[in-house]
DNA sequence: TTTGAAGATTAGTGTAGCCTAATGCCCTGT
DNA sequence: ACAGGGCATTAGGCTACACTAATCTTCAAA
């Protein structure tokens, strides 16, 4: 009788571009917590709910997420790395376009995409390096480490923000060109310094003074340029406080 | 009854990763003339026999190939086009990741080979733009202009030079990283200039010596570093003569 | 407590691409 | 002139991933 050879267990399969993007869009979907549910994740991808019903099930054998049916499903830490991967990627190939090949920020997200699924580890890191390792991509979402680390920050939309706060645009939380082409032309970038000077009720618009320096030298007393800001953009807007009160 | 409205043609669906890729070996494979056979693609694109034949039913149906039973495929002009698209992604990926990403000649291959189907016409054109409209890649391979338009020129291999001829080595075509890491380390790249010394019978060696400049000032008389190169690689070396002999 | 609507799942199809095994065509050598 | 080898094709199957239609769960409202 033959000792028992115990086989190396075979590699896995390198996942595919189906499955990278359902992982994303359960990170997403997950990130404040709780479950992600059939529909949701149907709705993100643009296909059908049984489709995403018959994933589910394959990505809960394989051991990517985790499925508690009619409930929705969650990462399991090997999903987890997987969809942070997959995110670093994205966000280093929009700051590439932006930085490198002079694309606007409203066209990066499409273009990125699709190379998410293409490029190699190597090309990733290389490009990172090339930009000297950055840390925001062009929408001011932070990009993880190639550890699988993410930052995770604190922020207030502007629409929840309090009338009065300073506070500085840290991440636009869209991909429509249409917007952020907009966004970009009333100089509502991540990094902006604003002051809310109003927010008018029921669901109404915010006010802002935007671009004040930190030193609020210049011009008479509070003239930075004010912006109206409707709820359905303010919404997409995460600010943080501004340290330099 | 109401006039015949005609209903504008659906737009072409794109093309598969896998029809992009059979088409470029048909265009590889053809580009001496002549029909490229169905083991050829199936031993290039590393696939069984049956399924190319069932691709290539598939291809001629949509009018990219035309198909000859039992004795091979040609490319249509849409299908010609279509690999000149390709090749021209390629061949721009490879001289970007070269020129502006540090990458070795021996590996672009590979990484743009992934990339080619999933970047788009913008992003390639602004890499083209970026290097400055490259009319050759990083192998000497002459890259496809927008308009589908490539160089075609009368090249040599090294093995078949007569002794005595002064060539400039002006194509590498192999994509094997390990022979490409080898021949540049001979100092045998694309551009490089080379007297044939000698050559042994019996497809033995080629004897050249390399690197001598135009106007031939240098060391005493023929000093150039000779090289021994072994039939298999003469063969994958293109060269045209010198032309300030 | 029951009922109904919303949402999830199962059942059954279809397409793209790949595979192996079986069969068919072509041509060269005897 | 034809036998046989080499190559192409057909037959039949499989996986991934999408779809629609039908069914099942859950939960909240009456």
């Amino acid at each position: 009788m033959t000792a028992p050879v115990r086989q190396p267990p075979p590699p896995p399969p390198p996942l595919t571009r189906s499955v990278e993007d359902y992982l994303k869009s359960i990170f997403h979907l997950t990130s404040q917590g709780g479950f992600a549910t059939t529909s949701d994740i149907a709705a993100m991808l643009e296909i059908a709910p049984p489709s995403v019903s018959g994933m589910m099930k394959r990505l809960s054998e394989t051991g990517l997420i985790e499925h508690v049916p009619y409930r929705g499903v969650q990462l399991t830490p090997q999903g987890r790395r997987a969809a942070l991967k997959m995110i670093r990627r994205h966000r280093i190939l929009e700051v590439y376009l932006t930085h490198m090949l002079g694309y606007d920020w409203g066209d990066v997200h499409v273009e990125a995409e699709r190379l998410e699924h293409a490029v190699s580890e190597k090309l990733i890191e290389r490009m990172a390096d090339a930009l000297g390792a950055p840390r925001y991509d062009p929408h001011g979402a932070p990009i993880p480490t190639a550890a699988g680390e993410i930052e995770e920050a604190e922020l207030v939309t502007l629409a929840d923000a309090d009338v009065g706060a300073t506070l500085v645009l840290q991440e636009v939380g869209d991909e429509d060109p249409e917007r952020l082409h907009y966004l970009a032309g009333q100089g509502l970038t991540p990094g902006v310094r604003l002051v809310v000077v109003d927010r008018q009720p029921f669901n109404g618009p915010t006010t802002v003074r935007i671009g004040e320096g930190g030193g609020g030298g210049g011009g008479g007393g509070g003239g930075g340029d004010t912006r109206v800001v409707g709820q359905e953009l303010a919404l997409l807007l995460f600010c943080r406080p501004a340290n330099g009160e």
